[in-house]
DNA sequence: CACCAGGCAAGTA
DNA sequence: TACTTGCATGGT
């Protein structure tokens, strides 16, 4: 079977089994960009925690955020983990679309995708998941996001090597899937969903796992 | 108690 | 380039 019929066949059992995703669990794209951010190696239940407070606060959009002080940020988000680390990394991305945008949020997501990825890699705190997160849930740009749970779910079913690094696991779907956001979003959204559901590190339900016997 | 969770940057050799 | 370490909360 080739590489393309087997990716098919991987999303289409997720997708019989699970259904529609839905992502990124967020209103705005404003608040995909935050959730990328503070879900990096962070439990989503985390998160969830530390973007109700700034909702309740009334925070979640750019003009107030960029207000608040970067010690006031720390501590509203400090149900997610590494907050100094975090608030710190959002404060750069706020200076960066204040600087280069003038705080046009929609001149800064309607950017080409080559350009708009490099840009946010340059950014101190953003990575190559966080960037195509971005890209990919705010931007709407046809970009695959690679993370933890793709690496372990295609070592499990022995598709990739261990030592696969993030360029070629995105090569990997990339080369062999329609080049369509729509079906990366979704893709990605149940890789997740089953990482979390089937192929956890310590206890792995392979049994019930809709991948099974790839 | 130990281990894990939708990473990233900085330091070292 | 390749490895190591710090960052930190909340759940199992």
């Amino acid at each position: 079977m080739s590489t393309a019929d087997t990716l098919q066949l991987m999303y289409d059992r997720m997708l019989a089994r699970l259904g529609p995703q839905h992502w990124w669990p967020a209103e705005t794209p404003f608040e995909v960009m935050v959730g990328a951010i503070l879900t990096q190696n962070t439990n989503w239940k985390n998160v969830e925690r530390a973007i109700d407070n700034l909702k309740r606060a009334g925070l979640m959009a750019l003009t107030p955020l960029s207000e608040l002080p970067v010690a006031l940020l720390a501590e509203y988000i400090r149900p997610a983990g590494y907050y100094n680390i975090k608030a710190g990394r959002l404060k750069n991305l706020l200076e960066h679309i204040r600087c280069h945008f003038s705080n046009d949020l929609e001149a800064f997501l309607e950017q080409p995708l080559p350009v708009f990825r490099e840009q946010l890699l340059s950014i101190k705190g953003i990575g190559r998941e966080t960037a195509d997160s971005i890209l990919l849930y705010a931007a709407n740009l046809p970009i695959f996001v690679v993370d933890a749970y793709t690496h372990r779910i295609l070592v499990r079913h022995q598709l990739i090597d261990e030592d696969c690094d993030y360029e070629m696991i995105q090569e990997l779907f990339m080369d062999h899937l329609p080049c369509e956001s729509e079906l990366y979003n979704q893709y990605h959204a149940l890789l997740v969903r089953v990482g979390n559901l089937y192929c956890k590190k310590k206890k792995p339900d392979c049994a019930a796992c809709p991948l099974q016997g790839l």
